[in-house]
DNA sequence: TGCATATATATGATTTAACGTATATGGTGC
DNA sequence: GCACCATATACGTTAAATCATATATATGCA
């Protein structure tokens, strides 16, 4: 792991998107493209490309299951990494509630 | 605190040189512009740019003291911010090495 | 008062990041 | 094969952050 990890790390947290991308799947385990799409309100490219930037920084994971591509969180992520997504979502509740209750009133499509 | 301020605190942390600063500041308690200056080995009016953001959201607090202005951690941010920098500067150590080193070496100057 | 040091801010240029839209890829089922 | 759905990528534009330089403010001391 280079020495810039955290400044990488950090960045990928700087911006909203990535952010509430981030926590939904620290709550959610798993959750694919179109989840997410309904979750956050956004345009199916604009979330495909933040978890492209995610993926690449091996911040997430992907597995595909049919025409269906499922993120998670990368599990080898360091401890602290977690722990700071964890507490952020448990300490701002807020910050997420909207995404995630759009996520629970709709997670039918996809498994 | 308002809803955005995850995003407000990651956003803060996204630039090399004002997570530095900030985890300077986690070790260190207290330093004055001059002191990061010669420990990032950068130009005064760029430390002074960011020490003003990193203040206006409340993340840093100053003092003068004569012609020094010194700066710490605000000790009212949240805790689990506060952990976050702790155990990124105790699992990255390499990444705020040099600027440690440079500060111990020059921490003479000012008090 | 005037000069030196420490720090802050303003300005304009440059770089970086995010965006919308269009299009490409990959899988399913007929 | 083709049509359909989910997802990914490319392209040009727009917006945001950062920067270097110059200058302003504040304090200390002669």
């Amino acid at each position: 792991m280079p020495d810039s990890f955290p400044l990488l790390f950090f960045k990928s947290l700087a911006d909203d998107t990535r952010l509430k991308i981030l926590l939904l799947l620290t709550k959610e385990q798993e959750l694919c493209v179109c989840d997410l799409t309904t979750a956050l309100a956004l345009s199916q490219p604009k979330i495909s490309r933040h978890l492209a930037l995610l993926k690449q920084q091996e911040l997430i994971t992907s597995r595909r299951q049919g025409q269906w591509v499922f993120y998670s969180l990368n599990q080898s992520l360091p401890q602290w990494c977690t722990t700071t997504l964890q507490e952020c979502l448990a300490k701002h509740q807020g910050y997420a509630a909207n995404a995630l209750a759009m996520l629970t009133r709709s997670t039918s499509g996809c498994l």
